[in-house]
DNA sequence: CCCGACCGATCGATCGCTCGGTACGTTCTA
DNA sequence: TAGAACGTACCGAGCGATCGATCGGTCGGG
């Protein structure tokens, strides 16, 4: 893993979690029914408490899924850097968009069912995307002390930068214009300007 | 209105609506009951149907009136502006980021509840977030023509831009660290160098 | 005397969830 | 090796609760 944390191949959802998966990300958690996630599975509504035991757990599974295979690939993407601020910001910030590229259901809705989630569970993901979003702040602030990056608050930086690629879940489509390797690209320009690094552009790498 | 568009007072939201946006900002829309709006404005519930035709309608009045408050306020930002790319740019994005701050929770329920609306009532606001995220668009376009801007996509750029300050609205809180004053200042530094401005930094007016 | 503001009671529909089953492949036993 | 026993994977029907919405009222000010 430690090299290949560029690839995300199939998620490993049941039909199941996949179904219940495509409802929330269209018409959110309250406002799907177990018999919309039947139907979508090809499933009667027994079946899908047979292998889920409440319409809360679907969420925590489809959620949690995500989360773990975001801070894995994060967490290798850190490690294969070249270990300067700039080269770990890079590989984070990486990581984070494809995650999102890869994962766009998923991110997507575990952005906008939080409130959703039980207030344990809730507290497990909240703490996922604060490790998160810290390996942002801390390259970032490294980076401040070594002058490859500029700005007056990497806490803020590194919020903006999550929200900023969380974003690109909620308008990217598999058929769209862009393709995955421009928006990385142009998403990692916004996100090096954002922390001030020097000399960098969206769109040229240097 | 067109030199006080820095300006939001208290918005004109009846106490049924008010309501209304208190539950659905905490819980989703369809995570929200008409019981718990009444209970909220100290009604019954048909004392909320005397006065609002459905449960749909009080999303649509409370997603309304933010949109259009956005749109009026934005139009004079930049009929304000000294015309120059740059100078439009900063006084629309500053409007965009002020409203967040000031209508925090109407734009929240505008960005997360787009989805449980009713596609002819969407269809209106879909129009008027395009509107405001055109103006960005353009001011951009023309600065790169002018040389006040550099970024390989103004569309692209603008979409950031707008999704950055977005998303304002899901963090903020009045009482947080940092007041509304440093965070227009912060954020439109972001904004700024994602359009890719010469020359400036988030915190550093020049 | 009427009208706007509001409420208690209740409508049919739908909610999350469960009960008691059936079908079927595998395993154990005589 | 036949057949009983079992575990897994499901389903039709229906549970109590709650949903959005409505009905027929009450009540005070003009």
């Amino acid at each position: 893993m430690a090299e290949n944390w560029r690839d995300f191949d199939n998620d490993s959802l049941d039909v199941s979690l996949r179904a219940a998966l495509d409802c929330f990300a269209a018409h959110g958690y309250h406002g799907t029914s177990i018999r919309q996630i039947a139907d979508s599975a090809g499933l009667s509504v027994p079946g899908i408490y047979h292998h889920h035991r409440s319409k809360q757990v679907l969420l925590d599974k489809v959620v949690g899924a995500a989360m773990e295979e975001l801070l894995v690939h994060t967490r290798a993407a850190e490690k294969d850097s070249d270990g300067t601020p700039a080269g770990r910001f890079d590989n984070i910030v990486t990581a984070l968009i494809l995650f999102h590229l890869a994962r766009r259901q998923q991110a997507f809705v575990a952005s906008t069912e939080m409130r959703s989630m039980a207030p344990d569970v809730r507290a497990v993901h909240v703490r996922s995307r604060d490790e998160q979003q810290h390996m942002i702040t801390s390259a970032i602030a490294d980076g401040i002390a070594t002058g490859e990056f500029d700005c007056p608050s990497p806490v803020d930086a590194a919020r903006a930068i999550s929200s900023l690629c969380v974003s690109i879940a909620s308008w990217y489509r598999n058929d769209g214009t862009l393709g995955p390797d421009q928006i990385v690209e142009q998403y990692l320009g916004f996100c090096r300007r954002i922390a001030g690094q020097a000399q960098t552009a969206p769109g040229r790498r240097p």
